[in-house]
DNA sequence: GCTCCTATTGCGTCATATGCAACGGCTATT
DNA sequence: AATAGCCGTTGCATATGACGCAATAGGAGC
């Protein structure tokens, strides 16, 4: 709608991946050295970006502000910090926070592993959505056509040998995350990781995020990676209470309704 | 220079601090109503902003994404983490990395305290020149003149009773940073909570960023403050390592050339 | 069912964002 | 040291596209 708003906004995309100069941008954005120039001049004014040195822009403080403010507003975030921070200091392996949000799974919060094998994330990183923990336990959470619907528009990336790579396996797969209360990524998406992934819910029953463990396999098996569930599990009812969940009913299957 | 992206601009800041609606945007940035939804149309397509329901708008992921992309290329902070996160882990205190940046001094990064008493700051934020330890540091490795002007332009605004008031006082701490090869705040900032601060330096000895812990005075008296001091600086001199400072003099009287 | 509040749209106007081309400072090159 | 080339910067003329206004539509609340 807004052409110089919109070319602006691209151009801090493309300074995101690192300095660029004046011809890099102009190039990159399709507009002239002159307009890159004068758009730039606005977001420098207002330390969206800055010069890296004469000829090169970078990404200004102003972003790293916004961002942390505007996370920091997001009451779940606040509100399950507690308990995801004792997770990962009791278990040491990393910790996610992702909700869904428009038909994406974005990571609002991580908390650091303390091997050195890490995961690669990062918050405000969109999560794929048939492969990842945290994502099977928020589409389980929707409405059941929604979820349908998602679920066959898809393209099913291969990530690994063991990826879900069809509708129907995937809906089952949801299905059975629903009915057990947690789900397991069990190296769908990276060869080397696995992960297990908890709903956070609100005061209503419904779910506003989903927490989880991600553990290297060189680290722990399989079995070694259920055996952390428990924990996880009692993390995330500890984050749901912090929410405003009342319901305590942890049976091993919370299959309430979702809204 | 441009209208419409500076507005723009100032929407995001004003999302910053919570959702809001047109209405509330308008009047606040001083636009009309329409030309409000119209940049937020742009904005919504890149996925800066979201609506939060029918009639609210809130920042969206495209902006983390960004910052936390813009701040995994800057290597320092890259480069600091294992010394940083080692030193949280060890003393279980709030640490902060902060930079220096045209006449700012922001902070980079963050590990929070184990414990409940914690200190307000934020990533992205700017913090105040005279009453921090991170502040000092990066002062004190400024060129004398740059120093001394920055020196004779602060408002010196009284924080609390200790808060350092004046430009001599000011610049006369500074020397003694710069030759100590350390700072302090005792409480200048915050009633409640004390600072360490060290140089994290770069191959040609210059001061890159600044590292720091923050403890509740209920937690620790002064001295117990500066039995810290050996910890700090080890894991700065580490993080110095890791960004290619060779000289490995620690005769506690670090007061070398600082570009 | 009615009212009020807020988002949305069409439209006419003119401010403003744009591309162009020329300038100038800097670096690198021989 | 002189020169060539690169890249940032500026002035200008133009028309695009952003703006405010006012009318409309769509809900929410009473």
């Amino acid at each position: 709608m807004s052409q110089s708003l919109d070319r602006a906004l691209a151009l801090l995309d493309e300074l995101a991946d690192g300095p660029k100069n004046l011809d890099q941008l102009a190039v990159r954005v399709g507009v002239h050295k002159s307009t890159v120039l004068r758009l730039l001049r606005t977001l420098e004014a207002r330390r969206f970006v800055q010069r890296a040195d004469a000829r090169h822009y970078r990404l200004g403080p102003s972003l790293f502000d916004l961002a942390f403010r505007a996370l920091d507003e997001r009451d779940v975030r606040r509100a399950v910090e507690p308990a995801a921070r004792e997770l990962n200091a009791a278990t040491g392996h990393t910790v996610h926070l992702a909700s869904y949000e428009d038909g994406e799974v974005i990571y609002i919060d991580k908390y650091e592993s303390r091997h050195n094998v890490r995961m690669y994330s990062r918050i405000g990183r969109r999560a794929p959505l048939h492969c990842t923990a945290v994502a099977k336990v928020l589409l389980a959470a929707l409405p059941d056509e929604e979820r349908r619907r998602i679920a066959e528009g898809l393209d099913y990336h291969r990530f690994t040998a063991a990826t879900i790579t069809g509708a129907p396996a995937f809906l089952t797969e949801l299905a059975t995350v629903r009915s057990r209360g947690f789900a397991v990524d069990d190296t769908e998406h990276e060869d080397f990781i696995h992960c297990l992934a908890a709903p956070v819910r609100g005061a209503r029953g419904e779910v506003l995020a989903a927490l989880s463990l991600s553990v290297p396999v060189v680290l722990l098996d399989r079995d070694g990676l259920l055996a952390l569930v428990p924990a996880l599990r009692a993390a995330a009812d500890r984050a749901s209470a912090e929410c405003g969940y009342q319901n305590g009913n942890q049976d091993g299957c919370q299959d309430k309704e979702t809204q």
